[in-house]
DNA sequence: CCTTGCGCTGGAGTGCGCTCCAGCTCCTAC
DNA sequence: GTAGGAGCTGGAGCGCACTCCAGCGCAAGG
């Protein structure tokens, strides 16, 4: 807290921290025209004012969702035009809210499908038997409960 | 319809259409262990069994749904253990379950951002503003509604 | 017998979307 | 004045998940 508040404008760090992308990203994106060229400072680093910022975040949902990095190109392309390109910036959105519409029964679909196989394995444990029908031996009941064990994730 | 159906068994190429994946990424999951070992016929081809269709179409979901290849892996190795490994798959199972919630929770919010933006750009062809909330001039009004020249898609 | 078609294996190549780095400039604090 | 920390640019590198291909086998049709 020792720096001046310049008006409502905040740094590369912050920007990574709300967005969820890193700093890298953050340059990358601007460099390759996935989002406007952020103004300098007088000491040249960005500083990204409120807008920017929510940009930024519209950007994000867009990547998010699976809008190809071209197509976001393009929106930002189109953004340098002004009013005149109003209507086909939300065009670009309207086809993009069709998309995660889409993704939206998918992931339904699929999520019904996990929860089926879910039930089944529950079923199974219940009933002691294995995926043939046949009835598991005690000793492999007494292995199906193993606690998780859980993937290792702490390896490395 | 020259061939004889064995039994129900189905050969890569239509488990590739039912499926969603290329013959390729079909033979390079099962080389990867994301998919067991297929059956081959007297003729060294796979032939999959009903089962097996089905578990790939799991897999599918899996995969679909974001769980990284080496969980995938995971699962299937823990599927040549037979009855013993259902507490653990079930539970490997319920962790993407978690995930797709988690994933359908962020959709709906990108949603929302994205529908929201919609509307901003709706309210301001309507008013004839632009970004600053100044009116646009008609000739640029008349440019804004240019029905979707729409991102030529059709190049290359 | 020869061609056509589908599938096989194993390995090399590819596209996307970042991530990492070297070498530099500024500030700020001590 | 010098050490540290954050940021800058441009370019190289990388991980993932396939995709593509050469070189082969087999079986049926003409």
């Amino acid at each position: 807290m020792t720096m001046v508040e310049t008006a409502t404008t905040v740094g590369i760090r912050e920007v990574a921290e709300h967005s969820g992308l890193s700093v890298d990203a953050l340059r990358w994106y601007e460099r390759e025209g996935l989002l406007p060229r952020a103004p300098r400072g007088p000491d040249g680093r960005r500083r990204y004012p409120e807008r920017l910022v929510g940009f930024v975040r519209l950007v994000v949902a867009l990547r998010r969702t699976g809008m190809p990095v071209a197509d976001v190109r393009e929106f930002v392309a189109l953004a340098d035009d002004g009013a005149a390109s109003h209507g086909r910036r939300m065009a670009l959105l309207e086809r993009q809210r069709e998309s995660i519409l889409r993704q939206q029964a998918q992931l339904a679909a699929d999520l019904a499908a996990v929860g089926h196989k879910i039930e089944h394995y529950r079923e199974l444990i219940a009933a002691g038997l294995d995926c043939e029908g046949l009835p598991v031996t005690p000793d492999v009941a007494a292995l199906q409960c193993l606690p998780t064990l859980q993937t290792e994730r702490n390896a490395s």
